[in-house]
DNA sequence: TGTTAATAGTTGATTTTGTAACTAACAACC
DNA sequence: GGTTGTTAGTTACAAAATCAACTATTAACA
């Protein structure tokens, strides 16, 4: 018979990512809403454009695995304050490729440094093994399906 | 002069860790949702009181971290559906003493049936040390505050 | 071509969450 | 014992996420 008594909730893997992920993101997440009124939505929009550059929304949508939808009021509220620009495309005007401005660059830039600063901040708690295997192990655990 | 161009976002801890958290919660929500039709602080609450038995929604909240609005709904949701009841306090009569009904037991056993299958078949899928190293730092991150 | 299917993105209705203010009960202390 | 402060839990309202249905455009192909 099953041993079932012995199980923890604070081993269960799905329940153990989600209360580091809520943790982890608390303190970042502070600083894109009060600096910039920003939803996380809106922050992953952003970064993506700042970092990968000009792209549509689709290609957000494959790369951060986001729902369409939730992109689509991200950047119309991006757009509406100035952070990024779109433009149509003149072949298939069903596509819209979405820019930083330079607000949104500067926005960007200031959110990469928090983000590096905490970053390091939180890989300086843990050993180099431990960094390396973690994100090994997350992006493991990301692709699984 | 600060290097910023090599990034990846896909190595900041919080968004690797919320997609991870994310995807490795979806096969197991599919579960709770379709068979008992419960969000995730429902099936929380349940686990909570399926592990550590008769308990208050404050007990809940602490060793959960849920905010206590979000217990609340939980727990009255819970009862609605005769999942789990409650006992005032004769002493102190804010205190509410929660607890399993039958309905709410079977339940559990049945879920944390496929927790724990599930929690095997992800690590199964990693070794011996990522799985150690893992939880040890997951732990780690929970707590960070 | 004309018809049907597919795609990019948006909108609306509903559900869920978050925040703050609230009620009811107890505790502390003069 | 009356005032003030705390605590457990709920409720109300605003913000956000979800899901399905929608528009506009392009592709497929008979």
């Amino acid at each position: 018979m099953m041993e079932k008594d012995d199980f923890d909730l604070q081993n269960f893997l799905p329940y153990l990512l989600n209360q580091a992920a809520e943790e982890s993101s608390l303190a970042f997440q502070q600083v894109y809403k009060d600096r910039y009124g920003m939803l996380r939505t809106e922050w992953r929009v952003l970064f993506h454009l700042g970092i990968y550059g000009r792209m549509t929304a689709k290609d957000i949508g494959q790369r951060s695995k986001m729902h369409k939808t939730k992109i689509s009021r991200a950047v119309a509220r991006l757009a509406e304050r100035r952070f990024l620009n779109r433009q149509q495309d003149d072949k298939d005007r069903r596509l819209e490729y979405l820019e930083l401005t330079h607000l949104g660059r500067t926005a960007y830039r200031d959110l990469l440094t928090v983000a590096q600063t905490y970053d390091d901040k939180l890989s300086a708690s843990l050993t180099t093994e431990e960094n390396e295997v973690l994100r090994q192990v997350l992006r493991k655990l990301a692709k699984m399906g």
